[in-house]
DNA sequence: CCGGACCCTAAGCGCTCGCTCACCCCGGAG
DNA sequence: CTCCGGGGTGAGCGAGCGCTTAGGGTCCGG
């Protein structure tokens, strides 16, 4: 009863931090920034449970501690990741301003966050068929709010007459995909910084739904 | 010396047509067809020799008759795969016609081949990884020369001055990443044709890089 | 009839996987 | 000191992996 919950109480107002903060036990947390990047380097079926517990520092019987199943680590990654990134979607969409203002908004916080913490979104976005049916649809159901926040942005856009967008749902599709995508590109000894990457596609995708004549 | 070896000599002038059709043993062929498939559904690492044996109606042993390895498997999808869309820029890229009719048709062909061949191109675009040390640089050779054939022709068009593009390499990232995603997303029994998307995207592409006003 | 080249299979080898279990170390209460 | 319980470990289990090998069926020229 001493040391032992403080879980809940910090709340979650910050959205663009390292994502593990909060997870409880300390072994635990160590045990899954490990999974991370083990997943993310070599994919969830390559990695092994002694590949995690060795990365930290454990025997591979302590795994077993504090996690049930290889599979549970995938999911609690995934859980996680997907609240981030859906939680950085829906401030900008709840946010004051233009359509215009939201959408920029949007996608240069989500692709700062995509860039930023590309070893976590690979995993959360390329790693999805990996969970097995009876906890796929948790991680889906996520990602179609992910997807309608997007979609809410440009028809506002649309109705307002701040946007041209002949097909609404395929560009919402293509931005979100071309936000996801840079999980996959990134590199963190490239030449450019989350936040630069986020400025060029934040404009990129302006020009893909800007009204052509005004 | 008598059926031994008819590889080369048919050329290759088409390239959006059925990806395997001169892989020369028939099967061999059935493998191949088999190993894209499975690495598809389930990845490189879930997938097991004896899952594509049996998909490809043969013993587990059958497999090891036409291919060394398991990896052989991936690395000649992979070339025949990077080949094709490599090919697929190429052509748009030599064709004639201003920058932007030649961007729009690199596009419009680069992801109707995505879409088209979803299954193929999610092996070739996502298990890179997959392959060891020796054989992914001549895979990522391929990659780079798709990345110079777009950029290709958005320099052309910003020197010609169709285009208002103030980062280069990074439009060419996106552009890229944008086609490659299809991949992931693109869905068979969905409501739209790879020749939909196509057109589609090769319109998005084209607000990202036009001139802002002329 | 034979004999062998060509494909393919049944069986299984050696290995590593996810996961388990009997035990140990160590700090705090009595 | 003893006792105890929770976090940790060493050793190893059954299973399934990539891959191999000995042999069988079939079609051929003789």
């Amino acid at each position: 009863m001493t040391q032992d919950e403080r879980v809940e109480g910090v709340g979650d107002e910050v959205t663009d931090e390292m994502p593990w903060a909060d997870v409880t036990p300390d072994a635990a947390r160590r045990l899954l920034v490990a999974a991370v990047q083990a997943f993310a380097e070599r994919g969830y079926h390559a990695t092994t449970t002694r590949d995690i517990a060795s990365r930290a520092g454990m025997s591979p019987a302590a795994l077993y501690i504090h996690y049930k199943t290889k599979e549970e680590l995938l999911l609690k990654i995934s859980r996680i990741g997907h609240d981030k990134a859906l939680a950085i979607l829906r401030r900008a969409v709840e946010s004051d301003g233009t359509a215009a203002e939201r959408l920029a908004e949007a996608v240069r916080s989500f692709v700062r966050w995509h860039a930023g913490h590309h070893m976590t979104a690979r995993v959360v976005q390329y790693e999805l068929d990996s969970l097995g049916e009876a906890n796929r649809p948790e991680i889906v159901a996520l990602r179609r709010r992910s997807d309608a926040s997007v979609r809410e942005i440009i028809n506002d856009g649309v109705e307002s007459g701040e946007f041209d967008v002949p097909d609404v749902p395929g560009t919402t599709v293509a931005v979100l995909s071309l936000c996801i995508d840079v999980a996959r590109w990134f590199n963190a000894e490239g030449k450019r910084t989350p936040d630069e990457v986020g400025a060029l596609y934040a404009d990129l995708v302006l020009r893909m739904v800007a009204a052509q004549k005004q």
